[in-house]
RNA sequence: GACCCGGUAGCUCAGUGGUAGAGCAUCUGACUUUUAAUCAGAGGGCCGCGGGUUCAAUCCCCGCCCGGGUCACCA
């Protein structure tokens, strides 16, 4: 019998024994007085003396982390997720049943006390335990106390054993859980609606990405896992709702990598009569608020790197971000002429050693330079703005240059956090830009946009100057609590399937 | 998808071309204020899977599976 087979059988013949003791091995409810966590809150300043003095009794419960047996006397270490306590057994404290339930626990077991709070020689605040309540078996041995579970695969794939014995994993999901309601709370703060609109979509669009296809059985139709929520989010404006926003989970049918997850959570936002400045400076706002509510600061580390995320924030425009890598690389001046012409752009992707393909636009050679150059050296927070119109089919232009759009992307650590634009409100306009989609989607561009006629005709009802945004949400917790994969803040990350 | 690294006891990790190792965990015994408890003993292994080389493979070679990282693609 191997070791785990040997410590299931054991831990299932102690929770026979209990069961043939007459206790309800599993009962339906448990009432306690306080959580552990209030027991630490409320009496971990107390002295010993002050407790002798109160004599304070509680009835807690929690799992079972440590078990230090003496024969006649032992300590358990009992936790609510959120703090530990230290539980005396004597047997000469408890009735005889449940000195006898005591003898059959094992690490991993959750627990009933009653008792009264005291400070051991050691000083540390204990239960001592007049009463033990049996509420459920642990039958799998749990990972070793002291070196815990490293293993990635096992954190990701069984997370409740990281929860159970990575502290520093929970405090990671209970810091992402105050993000979210900080966005909530700063969005709904500003007067916008929280609102929810299809995850499945006959048409995917709203951003350029590959996307998961389904199929709803009893109309025998295609559908789509949204890739954003953006045209929905627009048409709502369009109906009037002035700041809608929706913290949305989206679904990109592509790589997986420490910055990617096939689906991940937005916030995304529209806000009726602005543009992507005024979204710059709420932007800020938005990060450090978040910040500094979430994680008490809006001064944060990540990895090797310190970061401020005070506003305001440095703002750099993409074709001068890449003018001033590529003529740095090169060691010669590069002008905005040459990345806005295709022939030269291309001579210049081929000099910098950046791949693109055959026949790509000089918008898009200029961002694949960005990309390479200069995305990963944008530690501190930094908007992007004024982005090509080929990469940008939802974007509006600046006023007489056509060729650029009023975008921008924040980056912090090295990659993007959100990505921000004036809203193209020209239905016709809007028409030439995803038949260029179409071209590119004939040229085999699989992430190009699709035609959604039915968006075209809700910028025909008229949609106010808007701008919008996109905050990734993932990414925001990796800075937040300084995590370097984006499975370390999703709790279920994509595994692939294993056996 | 390409390349690099990894997979040995429940967990954390050593290790070697010749019968497989430690700590924690488990079991037995001692112990009524310990806290990585201690002491004495014991059990626990398809060394990821499948081929090959070899008298002999956990180790060397090939393929595959799973994970991590880098790149590519993307957000």
């Amino acid at each position: 019998m191997s070791s785990q087979d040997e410590q299931v059988a054991q831990r299932r013949s102690n929770l026979d024994a209990l069961a043939t003791l007459g206790v309800d091995v599993y009962p339906h409810a448990f009432e306690r007085r306080h959580t552990v966590a209030d027991l630490v809150d409320a009496y971990n300043a107390r002295t010993h003396d002050e407790l002798e003095a109160e004599r304070p009794e509680t009835v807690t419960s929690g799992r079972i982390l440590a078990i230090r047996s003496f024969g006649k006397a032992s300590f358990l270490a009992i936790s609510d997720g959120r703090a530990r306590i230290q539980v005396y057994i004597r047997q000469d404290s408890l009735p005889p049943l449940d000195f006898q339930i005591f003898k059959l626990l094992d690490i991993g077991d959750w627990i009933g006390v009653e008792g009264r709070l005291f400070r051991t020689k050691t000083n540390e605040l204990t239960v001592w335990a007049s009463r033990l309540h049996f509420l459920a078996k642990c039958l799998l041995p749990l990972p070793e106390k002291w070196h815990g579970l490293t293993d990635v695969e096992i954190r990701y794939r069984q997370r409740y054993l990281d929860l159970i014995v990575n502290a520093e994993s929970r405090r990671v999901f209970e810091t992402r859980g105050r993000v979210v309601s900080a966005v909530r709370e700063f969005m709904t703060g500003r007067g916008y609606l929280e609102v929810e609109t299809p995850m499945m979509q006959p048409i995917a669009g709203g951003a350029l990405a590959r996307p998961f296809v389904t199929h709803h059985n009893a109309l025998d139709m295609p559908l789509y896992l949204r890739i954003a929520p953006e045209l929905y989010l627009k048409r709502l404006t369009v109906g009037g709702l002035e700041r809608v926003f929706e913290i949305n989970r989206s679904f990109r049918n592509e790589g997986i990598s420490t910055q990617h997850n096939p689906e991940f959570t937005m916030m995304e936002f529209y806000e009726a009569y602005a543009d992507y400045q005024v979204l710059m400076r709420m932007t800020e706002e938005l990060v450090a608020t978040v910040a500094r509510q979430s994680i008490g600061t809006d001064q944060i580390a990540f990895g090797d790197h310190r970061m401020s995320l005070t506003p305001p924030f440095a703002r750099l425009s993409l074709r001068d971000a890449a003018r001033a890598a590529a003529s740095s690389t090169l060691g010669r001046a590069v002008s905005d002429g040459d990345l806005r012409n295709q022939e030269c752009a291309a001579g210049l992707a081929r000099a910098l050693g950046v791949d693109i393909e055959q026949g790509e636009g000089a918008g898009k050679i200029t961002c694949a330079i960005f990309e390479a150059l200069c995305e990963d050296q944008l530690i501190q927070p930094t908007f992007v703005y004024d982005f090509p119109t080929e990469v940008s089919p939802l974007s509006k232009q600046k006023p007489g240059d056509p060729d650029t759009v009023e975008r921008f992307e924040l980056y912090i650590g090295g990659f993007e956090v959100a990505n921000a634009f004036s809203e193209l409100n020209d239905p016709a306009e809007q028409r030439r830009r995803f038949e260029d989609q179409l071209k590119e989607r004939a040229r085999g561009n699989v992430e190009a946009h699709a035609m959604d006629e039915d968006y075209i005709r809700a910028l025909e009802y008229g949609l106010p100057p808007t701008a919008g945004e996109g905050v990734g949400i993932d990414r925001l917790v990796m800075l937040l609590t300084n995590s370097p994969s984006i499975r370390d803040v999703i709790l279920f990350p994509l595994m692939r399937k294993r056996e």
